[in-house]
DNA sequence: TCAAAAGTGTTCGGGTTACACCCATGC
DNA sequence: GCATGGGTGTAACCCGAACACTTTTGA
């Protein structure tokens, strides 16, 4: 813990949502996993994971490693979101935080232990956090649903394969209102964002349903030139 | 500057557009400021205008600075692009850039003066940057024609009033194609953006134009709960 | 046979596109 | 008058919302 005299020291932080069915009502929800500080500042509150920027290693491994570490999740998509760096947002020092931005897969989701120190929050009633987290939590979560209407990302919720059905129940999870199965149908399917397999999944009271996948033939434009970095996969910046 | 031995420095670096004629044909299209390289890495070479963040401005009070100081511009428009921190990045050291974009005048943009380290150029055919400076320009570029089609941000390359004619000249220079002028009026009219003053711009051959002024009531929701941060009123820097 | 979800068909209305047409000014 | 851009009208078209309807399974 090196600190830079009157320097400026570089954090790495992470949303991270997954979806998880409401204690209430059963419902999907979002929801997503905070770690209690143990330290001053803000010792006590529940925080985002993260931590120090080491110096050699990227910023989304960064985020990958401390994510890791804390919650013990691998995410299945993982953005940058946005770079917090007011001066006052850290009392006694000057820290900017890269945050990044993570989606899991539900199943997984379920594997992260809750602990003394991590416990998985709806992510509409947060309490107040260290810093200025409440404020990340916010943008993050516009994000998420302000992305998912034009962007692939509801597959990073689910697994490799799946229904019509579980994609639009994870995007009503998100949006938090009903779709209408047979338009949502339409929309994806002309949109070509996935691609129907041979299977079907049985085992419903119901006529089975198929299974469709995850088209990577057509690459999300949705970032532009910097295209959708992977957490551990080393790319060049040509 | 007392490097920080072992550690990661930060820098705010922006990508300044400006709309000018082409010298070509006359047209209007995108350009941009960039300065000129006085020592290694990359000596000689041209990048964007930028600095390292001082411990005690925010990041986007830091983007205006250092602009100013290169370029003598005021930006109407300010926000961030991405934070660019690859180990890679620049050879030697390891520097996070957290970069905005801005948009300037084009009235402005006249006024700055090109010098023997200062040159504009059209934003579609920039030579060899330094550092991953090409990406970012490209990535930059592509920000600004994605959100011409879903905010207002048009006006800031304009002055407080304007005709429909000059609002939809800024479209069709950043979008490179012509708008039909029927249809564009009534987009904007409908969009709420922009509102109709009770003066008309004379003097060309033709029929007389209504100026219209900035909406401000309507807000614009395209950053979400961060909002717009405009440049912060200039702390003193010494 | 019935319930429930899968999947298809069809109508309706709002918004965009293409383009014809009139208006007001300078020369 | 005439050229030029300002501004209006309108029909065609596209796409999403709403909803009726058929299909296929488990029980």
């Amino acid at each position: 813990m090196t600190a830079q005299a009157a320097g400026v020291s570089v954090a790495v932080s992470t949303v991270i949502f997954a979806l998880r069915p409401s204690p209430h009502d059963g419902r999907m929800t979002v929801w997503l996993p905070l770690v209690r500080r143990i330290r001053e500042p803000f010792d006590g509150r529940w925080a985002l994971p993260g931590g120090p920027l080491e110096a050699d290693e990227d910023l989304a491994a960064s985020a990958a490693r401390t994510l890791a570490e804390t919650t013990l999740l691998t995410p299945q998509y993982l953005e940058q979101l946005y770079a917090f760096g007011n001066t006052d947002r850290s009392p006694g020092e000057r820290v900017v935080s890269i945050v990044y931005w993570a989606l899991v897969r539900s199943d997984e989701a379920d594997v992260a232990v809750e602990t003394e120190n991590v416990r998985w929050f709806d992510a509409d009633s947060v309490p107040e956090l260290a810093f200025d987290h409440n404020l990340i939590v916010e943008y993050a979560l516009w994000r998420l649903r302000n992305k998912l209407e034009y962007s692939h990302i509801a597959s990073a919720f689910l697994g490799d394969t799946f229904t019509l059905s579980e994609l639009r129940e994870v995007h009503e999870a998100v949006l938090q209102k009903p779709l209408d199965p047979a338009n949502f149908r339409r929309q994806i399917e002309s949109s070509g964002q996935v691609v129907p397999t041979e299977h079907l999944k049985t085992g419903g009271r119901h006529r089975p349903a198929r299974l469709y996948r995850y088209n990577t033939a057509e690459p999300d434009p949705s970032n532009g030139p910097l295209g959708t970095r992977q957490p551990s996969a080393p790319k060049d910046a040509s």
